[in-house]
RNA sequence: GUGGGUGUAGCUCAGUUGGCAGAGCGCCAGGUUGUGGUCCUGGAUGUCGUGGGUUCAAGUCCCAUCACUCACCCCA
């Protein structure tokens, strides 16, 4: 074998690939049944759209993008989130005019350029909801709630709820400049001093035990909000207790991303290992006008498809195979092929899914793959058949077997296979 | 970027003090000349990651290198 996947890069190949679609589809129901519309951006921006709208001083962008200079000599940037590309969009094409919150959805991949390891890829594939224009405590519970229904439709039993809030331009700047002080008193490593001066927040975030330890006894947001801030969580809060999804206060919990405001959030499994955030987001207000846009504020949230779909694996491990088809035909010599590659294609056309043995395989090995296609009914067609006009149908589960008019195949196996 | 682990059949892996390349699963065929899922029999598939070294002899020991993987950091 010459080639291989370029590192980092999941792939879903069947039957595991039916989960893939699975979550996307779970997902997409939610957002829809709550109004949100799709929106298609592009996988590559402007690397200076990134730099503004993330943060030219996260992670995510200072070494982790994939940028590179196109045949025009442009940076560009392959997304590593959505929610900028997203805003991007709203203010490009006007949207923010129109009724007010924006409600929108998109899925795709997104790139990070990290070491990989157990549910960190460099591709990554994200389903995003963002609610632009609202500064409603509703619109922000609403999110939290969409993201709830599509972990619940997966059958996910263990999913954990983290919120914190991270105030506003009001109150977060004298919180930080409260816990700078404390931070730099403490005995920390050079580039976690640093990130004290950068984002300080992130170090209360930091799993290290020993910087666990230390951090201990920092100030906390919670007890440094303004009037407004406070009134907001409290809001989000009570309107989760009302739709009964439970959650936990976490003030340490804390967002990579710097335009997050007020309300951030986390999903979290407790089967995946060290990568357990298997969804995020939050209130991003400031992030309009950082990308040069009007003051407009908004929420939102991406989870991790990859991630998820080893949550629901972790959580049923012995899940069978799900059917390729409903309908397996088996012809026996070449008339027959010719005949049931016709009646296949019939049984297509009105709306059952079906497959046929090909490569004249011997009748055992044909219902051995009937049997592996989980379909329902075998069709077998012989020369015997043929010559008497019939078909053989075999139930696959019981092992009955009838034989029927070729001519009434089609709308007789339709009509048992939609009951 | 830092640290640990692992590379042997399509997959999961065993392989003893260095001595003929193995098992299970899967795949194909036969047992049953027109019947799958169970069972029995047989068969195909290998650059032992790659390159070099030690040795009469290397999957096994040594060096280098690449890949994969887990964790830190970071995040979905």
């Amino acid at each position: 074998m010459s080639f291989q996947a370029p590192k980092g890069v999941p792939e879903y190949l069947p039957p595991r690939s039916a989960t893939f679609l699975a979550v996307r589809e779970a997902f997409a129901t939610a957002a829809g049944n709550a109004g949100y519309s799709y929106i298609e951006v592009p996988v590559f921006e402007d690397t200076e759209l990134f730099a503004r709208g993330v943060g030219a001083s996260t992670d995510v962008v200072s070494k982790e993008m994939y940028t590179f200079a196109d045949r025009g000599g442009r940076s560009v940037t392959l997304r590593p989130e959505f929610t900028a590309g997203v805003m991007r969009s709203v203010l490009e094409h006007g949207l923010h005019h129109g009724q007010l919150p924006v409600k929108l959805w998109a899925t795709g991949p997104a790139f990070r350029y990290e070491r990989p390891q157990a549910g960190r890829f460099r591709q990554l594939q994200q389903f995003n909801v963002e609610a632009i224009g609202s500064e409603d405590p509703a619109v922000d519970a609403e999110t939290i709630a969409l993201a709830w229904a599509g972990y619940q439709a997966l059958g996910l039993t263990r999913v954990r709820l983290l919120l914190n809030t991270l105030g506003c331009k009001q109150c977060r700047p004298a919180y930080r400049a409260a816990l700078q002080e404390f931070l730099r008193a403490l005995d920390l490593d050079e580039d976690t001093r640093r990130r004290i001066e950068i984002n300080p927040l992130r170090v209360l975030d930091d799993k290290r035990p020993e910087v666990r330890a230390l951090v201990e006894n920092a100030p906390l947001i919670t007890d440094h909000l303004c009037a407004s801030c406070k009134a907001h969580h409290d809001r989000v809060r009570s309107l989760l207790e009302d739709l009964r999804i439970p959650w936990e206060d976490t003030p340490r919990l804390v967002r990579g991303l710097d335009y997050y405001t007020r309300t951030t959030y986390e999903f979290d499994h407790p089967m995946l290992g060290a990568q357990s955030g298997i969804g995020g987001g939050g209130r991003y207000d400031g992030l309009s006008e950082d990308i040069g846009g009007p003051a407009l504020p908004g929420i939102g949230f991406a989870v991790g498809v990859d991630r998820i779909i080893m949550a629901v694996e972790a959580e049923n491990d012995d899940r069978p195979a799900p059917p390729r088809v409903e309908v397996y035909a088996v012809p026996l010599g070449e008339e027959a092929a010719r005949r049931v590659f016709t009646l296949v294609h019939e049984l297509r056309a009105a709306g059952v899914a079906a497959d046929m043995a090909f490569d004249g395989r011997g009748l055992k090995g044909a219902m051995k793959g009937a049997d592996r296609s989980g379909a329902a009914y075998a069709v077998i067609v012989g020369e015997r058949d043929l010559a008497a006009g019939t078909a053989q149908v075999k139930d696959l589960v019981s092992g009955d077997q009838t034989a029927l008019p070729l001519a009434e195949i089609v709308t007789t196996l339709k009509e048992i296979l939609t009951k």
